[in-house]
DNA sequence: AGATAACTCTACTGATAAGATAGACAACGC
DNA sequence: GCGTTGTCTATCTTATCAGTAGAGTTATCT
C-alpha cells in the first residue's frame, strides 16, 4: 500500500499541475481543495522543495508551483521520491536495495526473482504515466465480481 | 512492500510446493531451512490451514503438506489471502474495497484511475505464476544502474 | 521600517500495527 | 500413557505513521 503521506503527495502534485504557468498556488488553497491536513501538508511540501520538484514563494502572493514541467515528473518518480522503492521487497529494489530480514541467501531466493520481474512491470507502467495525462476516473475494464 | 509475514508464508509454501507427495513436512524443518523463527511460523500455518491452503497432521511423524496441488496455488492467491489486497490504495482494491481517508470523492480521483489500472496489471502478472513453476532466480534482463 | 502573509524547520506526540514469543491445550501413534 | 507434533489465544515490544506545535525566515506592500 501507499502510505497516506505519498498518496498526499501525488494529489498535490496533481493540483501543481492542473495549475502549471498560473502562478504561486498558496499551501491553504491546496489543503482546503485536495483535503489534505494543512499543517501536514507544509511537511510533504517543504520536502518536495528539497527535492526540486516544486518550487516555493515566500511572502505575500506567495505559494508552491511546480519546478518542472508536468510531463517530466513522473508517478513512478514521486513514489520512488516518497517510497524509497517501487519494489514490493527490500531485495528487489533497484535504487533502494537491502537485503531482507532472515532471508535465504539472495542467489537463491524465487521470491526475488518474481519481484524482481515484478518490479520491473510495475515501474515500466508507472513510468509511462506523467502529471501531464489525463488518467481515465475510472478503468475501463473494470469486472463485477473479479479479485484483488 | 509485503510484510515480513507475507514473505514467511510464501517461502514456506514454496518449501512445501517443493515436497508435494512426500509426506508431511515438520514445523521445525521448514523453520530451520527457511530460517524462519519459529514460533511465529507456528502462527502463519495455522492460518494457512484454516484457509484451507494447508493441510497438517498432529502426532509422530506429523507435519505439514499442501492441501492443494502446487499449481493451483497462484502468488497472487498467497498474497490476497495474507495481504488483503493486491492494490496500493486500499479504494483501488477488487476484492477488500474501502474508501480513502481525507480523500476526494471516489469518481473524482485521478489518483484511484491508476492505481486500479496497475492493481489489474499487477494481479494479471501473479494470477500466472503458481507454486508448480520454476522462477528465474535473477531476472534476466536487470540493467546495471536502472532505477527502483 | 514595520506589519503581515506566506513558507521552513525540527521536534514531539499519540495511535496503530507488525514481529515475535509464551504457555497452556489437543490430537495422534506406538 | 507418554512423547511428539500441531493449535490457539494472549501478550509484549518496537517501529512507523499521521498529524501537530511552535518558533523562525523571507518577501511584499505601504
Amino acid at each position: 500500500m501507499l502510505s497516506q503521506k505519498t498518496r498526499y503527495t501525488i494529489r498535490a502534485l496533481q493540483h501543481l499541475a492542473d495549475r502549471w504557468r498560473e502562478g504561486p498556488v498558496r499551501l491553504d488553497a491546496i489543503a482546503s481543495e485536495q483535503n489534505i491536513p494543512r499543517k501536514f501538508l507544509t511537511v510533504i511540501l517543504s520536502e518536495m522543495v528539497r527535492e526540486g520538484l516544486v518550487i516555493s514563494h515566500r511572502g505575500r502572493d506567495g505559494g508552491y508551483e511546480l519546478g518542472l514541467a508536468p510531463v517530466d515528473i513522473r508517478y513512478g518518480d514521486i513514489i520512488r521520491l516518497t517510497r524509497g522503492s517501487l519494489a514490493l521487497v527490500p531485495c528487489a529494489s533497484r535504487n533502494a536495495h537491502e537485503h531482507c530480514n532472515n532471508c535465504l541467501p539472495e542467489a537463491d531466493c524465487r521470491l526475488r526473482g518474481l519481484m524482481l520481474t515484478l518490479r520491473d512491470e510495475t515501474a515500466a507502467m508507472l513510468d509511462r504515466v506523467s502529471l501531464a495525462d489525463p488518467i481515465a476516473l475510472e478503468a475501463a475494464f473494470v469486472v463485477e465480481g473479479e479479485q484483488g
